[in-house]
Parts: structure tokens; C-alpha cells; sequence
RNA sequence: GCCGAAGUGGCGGAAUGGCAGACGCGCCGGACUCAAAAUCCGGUGAGGGUAAUCCUCAUGUGGGUUCGAGUCCCACCUUCGGUACCA
């Protein structure tokens, strides 16, 4: 069998990795390790339809770095789990009747299979399911350590890295309690402490998918009100929910990005979601007829008192970027849901309001952003006292100022806000301009930027950012207002009403009837994990009622000792929580005593390198970040950050289709220039009519100039794309197949070939052809074709040394590579030791020594052939921890070089020179070839750039 | 609208400010073969030219910096991804 035939190769040497156990991580560094590495993989969630192509892309990149980190002596951390609670199993479960743990261990066996069989140097021995009970059970303890925990923001202190930081998560028994709850006694106590809690319950208006039966956080629905996972509508409810207090992390989770090697463009992605903004909260009198407050008492009182914490009833509570703009101030608005919406409502309004706010509560969020672009709102009948100036201003309410930003009110400066100007001019609203822009040619109302005052009594004339700052001052010395920071980001909703997932540690005390009494007590951590309980029922019902509260009574009820009955939490966990740790457990996995052993996550964490996918770039590894804060700040981690390192691999895409346009009666061919889209729908242009989509042959189409063109009438434009891989397109490339016929090293090397590793690529299977055909010339290189008996050496490959030109290419090889696999660009790469094999196949006689170096260098990329051809060249060991060849600069320079000679940065000539030319020789060189001289005929020579090893060129005039 | 990424042959892509198109695919020609597959060798941006180690043009568009720009600067266009009343 002396052609390269992978399917007897791979098993072969994927046998000899398990049974030698090559790649399980060893407790302690080897000998001269150079150093830990942990790099790491986004777990995969096991789906029933296996592995995905895009899956390979990015396992490849991490198991080439850690195959070559091996190789250089590194102590390598190289693990792979199952991401495996979540939607589809659960799903399939209801339609089908078979239990989602069946589901998931039956998918998770055959990602497995797949995995292994690309020859992926996993420690399997570490390897982990989110949905293990022993996972579970620590992933229910650190839910309990959020649950006892508060946040306090002025706490400064020094964590182990040395760094000194302004805020803690602490233990709840540290929260200070202020007299007066202390007064009201132990209940008070217990309801202000589970207030604080960075773990806590709320009544809140959530998102909720009848269709999936559950409700969803924020981010698991699009931006067009529809779940992100199936596509179902998605209205609002008001449900008791556990939200995870993240927003108390939010400055930390900003500033601590600097330090990460991160891409930028994810850094940015993360800042904008967290949406710092800085401005001023201001207070607003209301005009109060039965108090009898008057504006100047009030005045006059808060300039002694000063800006109250917490505001009071009399007054109304804005957040605003502009304070600068608050002489611009013409009314305010206020949510719909806001606490004082029927309090200032008047008589005579309201009919009105109750209406409004009925209409707008039934409105999904789809209605209330996107489409309803048109304000809508209603008058309150009341009025509150401008601060700068006592002017009296009408209170609106709107749907258009949210609830959950700032503090749910707003003053409204029309002139220069986009939103407020559009409603001012809905309800013809007054407009007062108080900014002018510099610009004199940009007109003031509607302008949005910084410039200068006006209308603005005795700050006429200031500069924006001056006024800002004085503004600011001023409020704060009449106690009007004070600085004030806002984050977009809202607290995590971190409860899901579906069976399969982790159930919360959590015990709710019942009255004698049977009712919540509101107290809620943790599991004890001896008695963690809290399991899943044994169902045949776990479909949503269609209600918010989790299907666990249909949980075996035993499960669900218990009593305490001193007769007290207590229900079970029935909410799960969201998938996300699962994935917020898991890289921890990697560590260590079969810790029975803590979730990591601190002496090991000092030792791995924090992973070095992690690669996975852009889609997580704020969720998953937001979240992650939060929940490693909240450990670090409680003194169980000593790594503030989870992930040093990470890229994004790019999508793969199917292969590129043409596609053209016809009518849809008489299959008349319509030029993609005529062709918009709408509402997934495709129409002429001129016509208006609907056109379908028609593939065409690559033979039947042309380029011309920019476009792609019929063969038959050139006049219609086709259109070439490559779409993402799904089902419903059939263009879903399955690696199993990938694997049958050309074999892993082939998937593997061309998944790398095919692009840098971040970019977005389409698929080629002829592009796979071609990598499989350089694996094939590697193998002809090396072994005899003609002996069909068994492999053995080709008689080029000889123990001879190498010649000059050979370690030349050889130490060009070894150079580019090794730099190439650290800068992750393993295309080139790759495509350098294809010139290596070009030029070495056709020697007559080939030194093994080469051969040898040549293969370890193909190893991280193609293990399984470069084992077989590093035993045929007479090892008897693996080369997994082989030394990485080291190149020789001296072996590099060549005695003469060929340089190009330009005349005014013309190419004319290449000549050849000895490699330590000087300027003087480079030059001489240059004008005695013909053509150079020919361009120089006649013409003055102004000046002449000699760079020695690079080029010269002569700048010539006339 | 805002944020981010990217525009280079028929295609995927390569190029510390210094020979544009490495490497691969595809295509064309040749060798081997009775023939085919496989393999090997050569060619392949466009146009001009009898030919050359020749000339012109060419990295989305228009300007600029520079002896020299795919690469740096300014403006614009297009595509893709994310996001969207966040005061």
C-alpha cells in the first residue's frame, strides 16, 4: 500500500495517542519546561446534527498551537466539554418522549467520535458536561456565592495581582444595615439584605415567548422582538425573576478590558454594550397646588440641605448627558410604568393616561422601538418648576423614555434632540434654541453637537464643554443635581422556566396555606448538587409555571425541623451558566473538596489563548468576566480576568453560487441590477412584480468589467455569493464525509489553507482536493510508490548531508513557519511548506536529516501522516514532544542576491549582486544593464536611492 | 442612524513603505498510457508588440504625502457583521 491512504493511517496513530495516553496533561511540568499554556476551545453544545465544519476551523488553530507548544517544552492544558443544557434537547425531549439527558449523552458521544477522529490532542481525561452532576453541583455553589453576596461600591482594597481597585463583591453578612431598617426588626433586616443581594429576586416586566414557554434575558432576543433562538414573537409580562447584579460590575468590567490581548473590535463591542455615559441627574419641583411649595422655598431650602440621595415625592428625578441644554428644557417625560405616573395624572387627564398606559403595556418591544418610529404620548395635566430658571414646563408621559435607563424621566430639550424634537413637534410642543454651532452654516434646532450657548441667561457665550462643567458646579452648589454615571447594561435575568437545566439551590418558606411567605433560604453546600428530579412531563405548559413545579412532591417539598414547609425554586438556569466557569473546572476536574483547587488555578489560569467564534463576543464571555470578578473578589481566584488571549476564527460559508433572476410566469431573465429585495422577496424594479431566484452553471456565466454575466445575454447581471451554510440552502458541508474521502489531515490542513483563521471564507471542495494532493506529494517525497508491498523509503531519501541550497530551503521553511504558526497565520504557513515540497520533491537524492525537520514542522497540521512518515524515517517514538526545529540564520544568506532597478519607481531591470554590495557597486551595476541604461539615455539624473539588498532606483528629470 | 471589519486575477488568497498577484484552485498545452484515472513538466492579470531581459495599464473611487504607496493621510462609494428611541 504504498499510496497515501489516510483511512489506515489515521485510526492507526489515533489508537497509538490514546493507548499511550500521549497528550493527557501531566500534574507536574516535564523536564525543562519552558513555561505553562493553557489554550482552550468555546465548547461546543452537542447537537443532535453533529459536528459542523465551522466547528473544525478553530480546533485545528488550537491544536496546532498546542502541538507546537509541546514540541518547544511548554506544559500544555488542552481540554474539550460539552456546553450541553439548553433548548434543542429539551425540545426534542417534548416531541419525541426520550429523556434530554439521553439526547445529550447520545450527542455528546458522537461529537466525541467526530472530534477524536479528526486527531485532536484533547486531554480526554479532563473532559466535562455541564449537565454532570458533579459540574452542576458547583456550578449551584457559585450561584450560592452570588446569592451571599452584596457589592459595595467604595470599598478599596488590593487584590493578589497587585492591583488596587474601588469596589468589592462581599459576603452579605458584612452588608451594613442602616438603623432604621435595624429598628423594624429581623424581617426588615433579612428583606434589605436580600435586596442587596448580587444574586436577587424581582417582579419585572421580562420577556416572554409563548411559543418556547419560557422567558428570555435581553440578549437572547433580536432586535426585531423575536426569539433569537426560533424566531418566535416575544411579548411582555410581569414575572418574579432571580436577576444576577451585574450592572454593579459594569465599571470594572470596562476598565479591566485595557489590559487583555483582545481584538479591539470586540473590546468595542463590549464597551458599547455596557454604555457608559456620564451626565447629570437633576430634580425638578413639581408644581404642586395642595402642598403650596413654592419654587423659591424650594430653592432656597435645597441650596441649605443640598442634593438628596434619594429623591422625594415632590420633586421629579432626570438623568441627562446635557445639562448644559436645561434652559432648552420645554417639558418632560416620564415611562409609562414610572411610580409617579397616576400620582400626577389630573382629573380631567385621566381617561387619557389609563388609556395610554394600558396601550402601551399590551405593546411588545417590537411595537415600542423599530417599526412605531412615530412618537406617541399623553399630557399628565401637570406641571414641574424648570431649576434655572423657575419656568413652569408640562409633564408627559411617553413610551418613547424607558423605565430601566436613568431614573425613567427625562426633560426634554427639543432643540437638540433628535427624539424629543420629534415629539415636540407631534404634540407642537415650544422649541428653544440654546446651543449654536460653530458651524454658522448648520442650522441650531435639531442640532445635536457641542458648541456655544445662547438663550441661556448669563452663560450666553459659553463653550459647551465649558458650560458642561460649570452647570454641573452650579447644580451641585444649589443642591439641584449632582454628577451622575449610566450604563446600558441591565442586571443578568438569569431564570428560565424549562426542565433542562440546573435548579437553583433555593428553598421558599410557604405559610399555612401553602403561599410564599417571601423568605427564601440557600441549599446547604453539603446537601448540593440539587439534581434534576426523575420526569415524564417536562413540556412548558404555556404558562410562565415552570414545568419543574410538576416535580415529584418529594422533590419539591420539604420540612424543616422545626415544621416549617418549604418549596423548591421551580425557575433553572439559563444555558449560559454552565459556560460561565467551565474553563475553571478544566484545571482540575475531579476535585471532590472545591470547584478548583486554588493552588492549580494560580497555575493554569488565565488561559492564554482562546478561540472560538464572534457571536459570543459579548455574552458568553461578559458574563464569564462577571462571575470571574465576583469569585476573585471573594478571595477564591487569584486571576481577575478568565481569558488573556483571544480571537475570533471567522464564519465558514457554503461554496459560492450564481444566481440570476426570472420572471415568475414566463421565466424571462431579469438583470440583477432591476432587482431589489423586500420582506424576503424578491421584485423588479421596473415593475414592481416578484422574480425568483434561478442557479446558473458556472459554465453558462462570464465576467464583464465588475460583473458576473450570461453567457447567453450579457445584458443580465447575475449575482455570485457564497451564503451561510444551513439546512433549508442544502449547501451544509458535513466534515464526517469530508473525512471519508480525503481524510482529517486533509480537512485540517485545508480549513487552515483556506484564509487567515478570523476571516470570514466560503467553502471549496476542490480546494480541499488541492491540499489533499500536497499531502499526497509530501508522501511520494518520502516513501516508494513502486513497492507496493509495504511502505518503505523512496531510494531518493538517503542519510546524506545536506547540500547549501537544501539547508537553505530547509532553515527558510523552518523560519517562516515557526513564525507563522505564533502570528496564528497558519495559510502562509502552509503555503511555505508547499514551495518546500516543490522544490525538494525533484532532487535526486533526498538528506533524511531534512526530511526529518520538514516533518515536524508539517506535524501540528497533518499529525497523522507526519507520525507515519516520522516512524518510516526511522523513529520509534511519537513526535509529539519531538524538539521543534531551529533555524540557522547563517544558513539563510545567500552569497548573491537579485535586486530590482527602477527608474522613477519604474521597474526596469533586476540584476544580480553580491549579497554585501555596497551603494557604489549597486549603482555601477544598475547603469551598466541595457534596458537601465536605455531609460537613462539622455536624461539627467537627479538622485539615486541605493537600499544594499533591497533595490535602487534613479530619479531622473528630462 | 451609530459602531466594527473588509474591498487585490475567473476563484480562495500573498505581500517589515521597496520586484503586486507567493501558495492553492480553475483553465490551457505537453509527457506517461492502447486509453483513461492518478502522477509529472510548462504556461496562465489586461492590452500592445515580429520579438526582447520590451512598452502601457492595473490592488473599490478621487485627491495627497514620498525617490517609491495595495500598504501612510484626507474625502467618498460598496459589501458584510453587530446594534438601535439608552436621554
Amino acid at each position: 500500500m504504498p499510496r497515501y491512504n489516510p483511512k489506515t493511517i489515521e485510526p492507526k496513530w489515533q489508537a497509538f495517542w490514546e493507548k499511550n495516553r500521549t497528550f493527557e496533561t501531566s500534574e507536574h511540568p516535564p523536564e525543562n519546561s519552558t513555561g505553562k499554556m493553557y489554550v482552550l476551545d468555546m465548547f461546543p453544545y452537542p447537537s443532535g446534527s453533529g459536528l459542523h465544519v465551522g466547528h473544525p476551523e478553530g480546533y485545528t488553530a488550537t491544536d496546532i498551537i498546542t502541538r507546537h507548544a509541546r514540541m518547544q517544552g511548554k506544559h500544555v492544558l488542552h481540554p474539550m466539554g460539552w456546553d450541553a443544557f439548553g433548548l434543542p434537547a429539551e425540545q426534542h425531549a417534548i416531541e419525541t418522549g426520550t429523556h434530554p439527558r439521553e439526547t445529550t449523552y447520545k450527542n455528546i458521544d458522537n461529537f466525541r467520535r467526530q472530534l477524536q477522529q479528526l486527531g485532536f490532542s484533547y486531554d480526554w481525561t479532563r473532559e466535562i458536561s455541564t449537565t454532570d452532576e458533579d459540574y452542576v453541583r458547583w456550578t449551584q455553589w457559585i450561584f450560592l456565592q452570588l446569592f451571599g453576596s452584596w457589592y459595595d461600591p467604595d470599598f478599596t482594597w488590593t487584590g493578589p495581582d497587585g492591583k488596587k481597585r474601588t469596589g468589592k463583591g462581599r459576603p452579605i453578612d458584612d452588608l451594613p444595615i442602616p438603623e432604621e431598617i435595624q429598628a423594624e426588626g429581623e424581617d426588615a433586616v433579612r428583606k434589605y439584605q436580600d435586596e442587596n443581594r448580587l444574586a436577587y429576586q424581582l417582579e419585572a416586566p421580562v420577556n416572554w415567548c409563548p411559543k418556547l414557554g419560557t422567558v428570555l434575558a435581553n440578549e437572547e432576543v433580536t432586535s426585531d422582538g423575536k426569539s433569537d433562538r426560533g424566531n418566535h414573537p416575544v411579548e411582555r409580562r410581569n414575572l418574579r425573576q432571580w436577576m444576577l447584579r451585574i450592572t454593579s460590575y459594569a465599571q470594572r468590567l470596562i476598565t479591566e478590558l485595557d489590559d487583555l490581548d483582545w481584538p479591539e473590535s470586540v473590546k468595542q463591542l463590549q464597551r458599547n454594550w455596557i454604555g457608559k455615559s456620564t451626565g447629570a441627574e437633576v430634580d425638578f419641583l413639581i408644581k404642586d397646588q395642595d402642598s403650596g411649595i413654592s419654587f423659591q422655598n424650594w430653592r432656597a431650602n435645597r441650596s441649605k440641605q443640598g442634593f438628596p440621595k434619594q429623591s422625594d415625592e415632590a420633586v421629579l428625578r432626570v438623568y441627562t448627558t446635557r445639562p448644559d441644554t436645561l434652559y432648552g428644557a420645554t417639558y418632560m417625560v416620564i415611562a409609562p410604568e414610572h411610580p409617579f405616573a397616576s400620582r400626577l395624572t389630573t382629573p380631567e387627564q385621566k381617561d387619557a393616561v389609563e388609556q395610554y398606559i394600558k396601550k402601551t403595556a399590551a405593546k411588545s418591544d417590537l411595537d415600542r422601538t423599530d417599526l412605531a418610529k412615530e412618537k406617541t404620548g399623553v399630557f399628565t395635566g401637570s406641571y414641574a418648576y424648570n431649576p434655572v430658571n423657575g419656568k413652569e414646563i408640562p409633564i408627559w408621559i411617553a413610551d418613547y423614555v424607558l423605565l430601566s435607563y436613568g431614573t425613567g424621566a427625562i426633560m426634554s430639550v427639543p432643540a437638540h434632540d433628535e427624539r424629543d424634537l420629534e415629539f415636540a413637534q407631534t404634540f407642537d410642543l415650544p422649541v428653544i434654541e440654546v446651543v449654536k454651532p460653530t458651524d454658522e452654516k448648520t442650522p441650531a434646532i435639531g442640532f445635536t453637537g457641542e458648541g456655544t450657548a445662547i438663550n441661556s441667561g448669563q452663560y450666553d457665550g459659553t463653550p459647551t464643554a465649558k458650560f458642561k462643567k460649570k452647570i454641573a458646579a452650579w447644580l451641585e452648589e444649589n443642591g439641584l443635581g449632582k454628577q451622575a454615571v449610566n450604563f446600558r447594561l441591565r442586571d443578568w435575568l438569569f431564570s428560565r422556566q424549562r426542565y433542562w437545566g440546573e435548579p437553583f439551590p433555593i428553598w421558599h418558606e410557604l405559610d399555612e396555606q401553602g403561599n410564599l411567605t417571601g423568605k427564601i433560604r440557600p441549599v446547604d453546600d453539603s446537601q448540593l448538587p440539587v439534581k434534576l428530579p426523575d420526569m415524564d412531563d417536562f413540556a412548558p405548559k404555556g404558562t410562565p409555571e415552570p414545568p419543574l413545579s410538576a416535580a415529584p412532591e418529594s422533590w419539591l417539598y420539604m420540612t424543616d425541623e422545626k415544621g416549617v414547609r418549604w418549596r423548591r425554586e421551580t425557575n433553572s438556569m439559563p444555558q449560559w451558566a454552565g459556560s460561565c466557569w467551565y474553563f475553571l473546572r478544566f484545571c482540575d476536574n475531579k476535585n471532590s473538596e472545591r470547584f478548583i483547587d486554588p493552588e492549580k488555578e494560580k497555575y493554569w489560569m488565565p488561559v492564554d489563548l482562546y478561540i472560538g467564534g464572534a457571536e459570543h463576543a459579548v455574552l458568553h464571555l461578559l458574563y464569564s468576566r462577571f462571575w470571574h470578578k465576583v469569585l476573585f473578589d471573594l478571595g477564591h481566584l487569584q486571576s481577575p480576568e478568565p481569558f488573556h488571549k483571544l480571537v475570533n476564527q471567522g464564519m465558514i460559508l457554503g461554496e459560492a453560487e450564481l444566481t440570476g433572476y426570472q420572471t415568475v410566469d414566463d421565466k424571462k431573465w431579469v438583470s440583477a441590477k432591476e432587482v431589489t429585495e423586500q420582506d424576503e422577496k424578491f421584485i423588479d424594479k421596473k415593475n414592481g412584480k416578484e422574480v425568483v431566484v434561478v442557479n446558473i452553471d458556472a459554465e453558462d456565466a462570464q465576467k464583464k468589467g465588475s460583473d458576473f454575466v450570461l453567457n447567453s445575454d450579457p445584458s443580465i447581471v447575475i449575482v455570485s455569493r457564497a451564503h451561510k451554510m444551513s439546512k433549508s440552502r442544502g449547501n451544509v458541508i458535513n466534515p464526517d464525509e469530508v473525512v471519508e474521502f480525503y481524510g482529517a489531515d486533509a480537512l485540517r490542513l485545508y480549513e487552515m489553507f483556506m484564509g487567515p483563521l478570523e476571516q470570514t471564507k466560503p467553502w471549496s471542495m476542490s480546494g480541499v482536493e488541492g491540499v489533499y494532493r500536497f499531502l499526497g506529494r509530501v508522501w511520494r517525497m518520502i516513501v516508494d510508490e513502486k513497492n507496493d508491498e509495504q511502505v518503505t523509503l523512496s531510494p531518493a531519501v538517503q542519510d546524506v548531508e545536506p547540500n547549501e541550497s537544501q539547508l537553505r530551503i530547509l532553515h527558510k521553511t523552518i523560519k517562516a513557519v515557526s513564525k507563522d504558526i505564533e502570528k496564528l497565520s497558519f495559510n502562509t504557513a502552509i503555503s511555505k511548506m508547499m514551495e518546500f515540497t516543490n522544490e525538494m520533491s525533484g532532487q535526486k537524492t533526498i538528506p533524511i536529516s531534512v526530511m526529518k525537520d520538514f516533518i515536524l514542522l508539517l506535524s501540528p497540521f497533518a499529525p497523522h501522516i507526519a507520525e507515519e512518515l516520522w516512524e518510516l524515517l526511522g523513529s520509534n517514538e511519537s513526535l509529539a514532544y519531538a524538539a521543534w526545529p531551529k533555524y540557522d540564520e547563517s544558513k539563510l544568506t545567500e552569497s548573491e542576491i537579485e535586486i530590482p532597478v527602477q527608474v522613477n519607481g519604474k521597474l526596469r531591470a533586476k540584476i544580480k549582486i553580491a549579497v554585501d554590495a555596497d551603494q557604489k557597486t549597486m549603482e555601477q551595476t544598475a547603469r551598466e544593464d541595457a534596458n537601465v541604461k536605455s531609460h537613462l539615455e539622455g536624461k539627467q539624473v537627479v538622485k539615486v536611492i541605493c537600499i544594499p539588498k533591497r533595490m535602487v532606483n534613479f530619479v531622473v528629470k528630462g
